[in-house]
DNA sequence: ACTATACGTAGGAAATTTCCTACCTGTCGC
DNA sequence: GCGACAGGTAGGAAATTTCCTACGTATAGT
């Protein structure tokens, strides 16, 4: 299976939009859903939703398959392995930076900006 | 310092580009580098290469710093631990998925339930 | 067989991205 | 100062993305 043969590039892609890292996480947390369940937390209508779902798919991110008259999309995660793989070569820039801030977000810890306006 | 208060979707969404996502990696490799030098490696107009720069500026991923006449870029790694944060979740999918390609033992030790559907 | 349901595709408008060619700003060397 | 260089901004064309309203296809229930 060449499951993760899938380009990068694709797969960064569909992690751009917000609304499809969103399914991506209704997947994980909720499990295999057909798209109508999806589709309800989300504020668009279907079709613009069947071409997330798409793009998803091309990217390799989601799997369908039939169930009756549904479609049962689930979670493929393996290619998100890549972007894990791009990822691993930056972590101990940031591991420094982070450690160097650890000092800073002490002080701040759980105030993270509130300007003035509190009702 | 709200380096790490840049939203999500601005990371996401810089990364979507391929050429974005290789300039990170020359910083990253060959460390702080002036416009010409990183411009060098890509077909393209400087102006168009600017732009890639402001991208990735506004989402934090890289700082510039001026040097005589030049502006030296800079990677800034630390909004990358936020793909990290949202990718952690999905690492256990796949995980599994790939252990199960290459070590069948592995689920049949560590894994009751069966959810094959085979027709 | 007929209708309702689930979901996709077709085609198109609007917004965004990506690239370009000018042009402007700031710094170095003289 | 003045010319050369580094690199940004302005404005616009072309491609892509994102959303929409129809419409098509397949399955379930009657």
């Amino acid at each position: 299976m060449d499951t993760r043969r899938i380009s990068e590039d694709r797969i960064f892609a569909a992690l751009a939009s917000p609304v499809r890292r969103e399914v991506l996480r209704l997947l994980r947390e909720e499990g295999p859903q057909p798209v109508q369940q999806l589709a309800g937390h989300f504020a668009m209508a279907r079709p613009s939703f069947s071409e997330h779902l798409r793009v998803l798919r091309e990217a390799g991110l989601v799997t369908e398959r039939k169930v009756g008259r549904q479609r049962l999309y689930e979670l493929e995660a393996v290619p998100l392995n890549e972007v894990q793989q791009w990822l691993n070569p930056f972590e101990r820039f940031w591991r420094d930076r982070l450690s160097g801030l650890c000092d800073l977000l002490d002080r701040m810890d759980d105030e993270p900006d509130r300007p003035d306006g509190e009702p």
